[in-house]
RNA sequence: GCGUUCGUGGUGUAGGGGUAGCACAAGAGGUUUCCAACCUCUUAGCCCGGGUUCAAAUCCCGGCGAGCGCACCA
C-alpha cells in the first residue's frame, strides 16, 4: 500500500458518516458483527438490487426468498454437518490448534469418520506437534462452525442450525421452480440474504464476519446440454490464475473466450457465468484492472464442487475472494433425493428422436404359474418382471423377493422379444453456482471509490461511487437559508422523492462550499443548488461531483435526466 | 485459540494517581451572490467489571473490542 494509514482514515470516515459501524458497540461490540448505518443501508440496498436487477433480466431466473433457520436433516444431507463439525485439538505444549482427524490420518485409513474417543486414543499413542514435536494433546472437540439452535421447546425441539449459505433454499424449491419453468431446463433461482458462520477469529474489519450478506444463484442445468452463453462481446482482457496442479498453472491474461477454448475454463456455463460476474462488479464500481479469477486447486475445492473459480478483487486487505463461481454437478439435489426420501428432484431429458428398446422378458404363463404355485404365484410373476438378465436355458432357480427360491419349468414361461418407445429419461440436473459476499463487495466499491486528493492546500476525500450505487441521488441546496429559497429547494428535493428509486437529500446548514464537501465525501454524484436565478425562472445548477463542473438547467429537465442516469449528457 | 501493541467527545489526538485539554465534525444565531471562510454561543468523552489507594482515566487483574504475527477460514 501506498500509504499504510489510509485504511484507518477510509474506517473512520466510514463510521462517522454511518456508512459501516461496529455493530452493538454501547455494550462493546462483538467482533465480526457489524451495522450498516443510514449511508451504507441505502448502498447494501441498492446495490442487493443491481444485482437482482442484473441476473433477473436474464429471463430464465427467478427470486425466492427462504428460511435462515434451517433443520438438521437438510444440513446433513448437504454435507454440512459432517463438513462442519471437525474435531479440533490442541497442542498444551505450544498451543497450536489441529484438526485431529488430520493427525491421526497416518494411524487409520478413513480418519474423518472416527469418533472424538477413537481419536484420543490414537492421539495418545505419540503423535507429535508438528511445531513443537511434543505429544501432549487436549481432548478432541468438535468445532462447529455452524451457529446451532433449536425449532421448538424443551426435550421436544429440533436441532436446527443458522443458515451457513442461502444455496440449500433453491435445492428445497427445485420441485416448484421445475413446475414454474414448465419442465424445461435451464433455469435459474437467486436468493439474498444473510448467512451465518461462526468463524473462530473474524478479522479484517469486514472481510471475515459471522453474520453477512450473501447472494447466491443456482443454474439447473442438463450436464448433457451445458447452456452456452454469448461470451463473444466480451473482449475484455482479464487476469486468471488458473489451478497450479493442472496444465495451465500460473498467471495469464486474455479473454473469457480465449480461456474457454484454451480449455483452461473448462465448463462453457461456468465460463458465461465468470463473464457476467465481471460484468456486474464492474458495473457496481469495482475496478476492472483490480479483478481476477482464481481456479481452485483440487485440495481446495469445498465438499461439494468439483470445479470452482474464485473471483479475486484487490484492496486495502490485498486479494480477497468475492465471488465463487463453482460447478456443484449433481451433488445437492443427488443427496437431498437420499435422505429425503423425496421425487420430483429430477429432470425429464427428451430424446431427439424416441429410442426404440428391445427387451427381452420371459412373459408368464399364468395358466401354469397359478396352480403351480398357488399363493406365491404373485411374488414368482413379479421377481420374474424384475429379472434384469435372463437365464440361458430353463429350467432355472429364480430368487424371490422375500429369500425363497423357486424352480421356473419351460412350460411356465415363453421367451419374448418386445420393442418399447422411450422417449426420454430421468436425470439429475447440474448446478452452477456463483455466490457473492454482498460485504466484501461493498468494502471494495468503497475502497476503490475513495479518493484523497487536495483542495486549496488541504486534504479533501471523496467517494467516486458508481451512478446508482451512492445512497443518494443528489443533495438539494439552496444557496442561502432565506429569502425563500429553502422554500424553493424543499419544493424541489419533495418533488425528486416523490419518483420511485430516486432519492435527494436537502442540505441547508453552513456555507455552501462545506455542503458540497459532505456530499462528496459520502459519494453523491449530483448537487443541484437553488440560488436567486432559481427565484425568477425555476432553473437550479447542477454540480457534477467528479469534477466539480456546473451547468444550468431546469428542475423537469434534470429529473428526467435522473430517471435515465444521463444528466452526463447536459456537460 | 496463543503471542503482541492498543482502547480518552461523532472522528483524530494530548495528558498519565488529585479541576480531562485541543483540532475537526455537528447544532443555534450572525455574516456571506457557489466550493471545508469568519464571528458568537452550544452539545459531546476517559470500553466494561473487579482490586490497590484518602483518591484510579492513569497502577494491577479479568472481560470485551481493534490492529499485527501464528493457527483456523468447509
Amino acid at each position: 500500500m501506498a500509504d499504510e494509514r489510509r485504511l484507518e482514515r477510509l474506517t473512520s470516515m466510514l463510521k462517522r458518516r454511518g456508512i459501516i459501524l461496529p455493530a452493538f458497540e454501547i455494550y462493546g461490540g462483538v467482533s465480526g458483527l457489524i451495522d450498516y448505518g443510514p449511508v451504507g443501508a441505502a448502498m447494501l440496498r441498492r446495490v442487493t438490487q443491481n444485482w437482482l436487477d442484473h441476473w433477473m433480466s436474464h429471463g430464465d431466473i427467478v427470486e425466492i426468498d427462504s428460511p435462515t433457520i434451517t433443520p438438521e436433516a437438510v444440513l446433513v444431507a448437504s454435507g454440512h454437518v459432517g463438513e462442519f463439525s471437525d474435531l479440533m485439538t490442541e497442542c498444551k505444549a505450544c498451543s497450536s490448534v489441529f484438526r485431529a482427524d488430520h493427525l491421526v490420518e497416518d494411524e487409520h485409513p478413513n480418519a474423518d469418520s472416527l469418533g472424538a474417543q477413537k481419536i484420543d486414543g490414537l492421539l495418545g499413542s505419540g503423535i507429535t506437534c508438528p511445531s513443537c514435536q511434543e505429544s501432549a494433546w487436549t481432548a478432541a472437540q468438535p468445532m462447529n462452525l455452524m451457529f446451532q439452535t433449536s425449532i421448538g421447546a424443551m426435550s421436544s425441539g429440533r436441532t436446527a442450525y443458522m443458515r451457513p449459505e442461502t444455496a440449500q433454499g433453491m435445492f428445497m424449491l427445485f420441485p416448484s421452480l421445475y413446475r414454474h419453468f414448465r419442465q424445461r431446463l435451464p433455469f435459474g433461482a437467486v436468493q439474498t440474504g444473510h448467512g451465518y458462520r461462526n468463524e473462530i477469529s473474524p478479522r479484517q474489519g469486514m472481510i471475515r464476519l459471522r453474520e453477512f450478506n450473501m447472494a447466491e444463484l443456482e443454474y439447473f442445468i442438463d450436464p448433457q446440454d451445458p447452456p452456452v452463453g454469448n461470451i463473444s462481446k466480451h473482449n475484455e482482457i482479464i487476469t486468471l490464475i488458473p489451478d497450479p496442479d493442472g496444465p495451465h498453472s500460473g498467471e495469464s491474461r486474455m479473454s473469457f473466450g480465449a480461456a474457454l477454448e484454451a480449455g483452461i475454463v473448462r465448463h462453457p456455463t461456468v465460463a458465461w457465468f465468470l463473464a457476467r460476474t465481471w460484468d456486474f462488479l464492474v458495473g457496481v464500481g469495482i475496478d476492472p484492472a483490480r479483478i481476477r479469477f482464481r481456479q481452485h486447486a483440487s485440495t481446495e475445492m469445498a465438499h461439494y464442487a468439483t470445479d470452482c473459480w474464485d473471483c479475486e478483487i484487490h484492496g486495502e486487505h490485498g486479494w480477497v475472494e468475492c465471488v465463487g463461481i463453482a460447478n456443484r454437478t449433481c451433488h445437492d439435489l443427488e443427496n437431498h433425493e437420499t435422505h429425503s426420501k423425496a421425487r420430483g428432484l429430477r429432470a425429464w431429458r427428451q430424446f431427439a428422436t424416441p429410442r426404440k428398446q428391445v427387451v427381452e422378458r420371459l412373459a408368464p404363463n399364468g395358466a401354469v404359474i397359478g396352480p403351480t404355485f398357488r399363493n406365491d404365484a404373485a411374488a414368482v410373476v413379479a421377481a420374474l418382471e424384475a429379472l434384469t438378465e435372463l437365464p440361458d436355458s430353463l429350467p432355472f432357480d429364480l430368487s424371490l423377493e422375500d429369500g425363497r427360491s423357486v424352480t421356473i419349468n419351460p412350460d411356465m414361461v415363453e421367451r419374448r422379444e418386445e420393442t418399447a418407445n422411450v422417449s426420454g429419461e430421468w436425470f439429475t440436473p447440474h448446478v452452477i453456482e456463483p455466490a457473492f459476499g454482498f460485504d466484501r463487495i461493498i468494502w471494495h466499491i468503497l475502497d476503490h471509490a475513495y479518493t484523497e486528493g487536495e483542495k486549496e492546500g488541504e486534504d479533501y476525500n471523496h467517494l467516486s461511487l458508481a451512478a446508482g450505487i451512492s445512497s443518494i441521488d443528489c443533495v438539494v441546496l439552496p444557496l442561502f437559508d432565506k429569502g425563500g429559497m429553502p422554500e424553493l429547494a424543499t419544493e424541489i428535493n419533495t418533488t425528486i422523492n416523490a419518483v420511485p428509486r430516486l432519492r435527494a437529500q436537502l442540505d441547508s446548514s453552513r456555507s455552501i462550499g462545506r455542503r458540497y464537501a459532505r456530499a462528496d465525501e459520502i459519494g453523491v454524484p449530483w448537487a443541484l443548488t437553488v440560488d436567486h436565478t432559481s427565484l425568477e425562472d425555476g432553473s437550479v445548477t447542477v454540480r457534477r461531483r467528479d469534477d466539480q463542473v456546473q451547468v444550468r438547467a431546469f428542475v423537469d429537465e434534470v429529473l428526467e435526466h435522473l430517471r435515465n442516469n444521463s444528466l452526463d449528457s447536459l456537460f
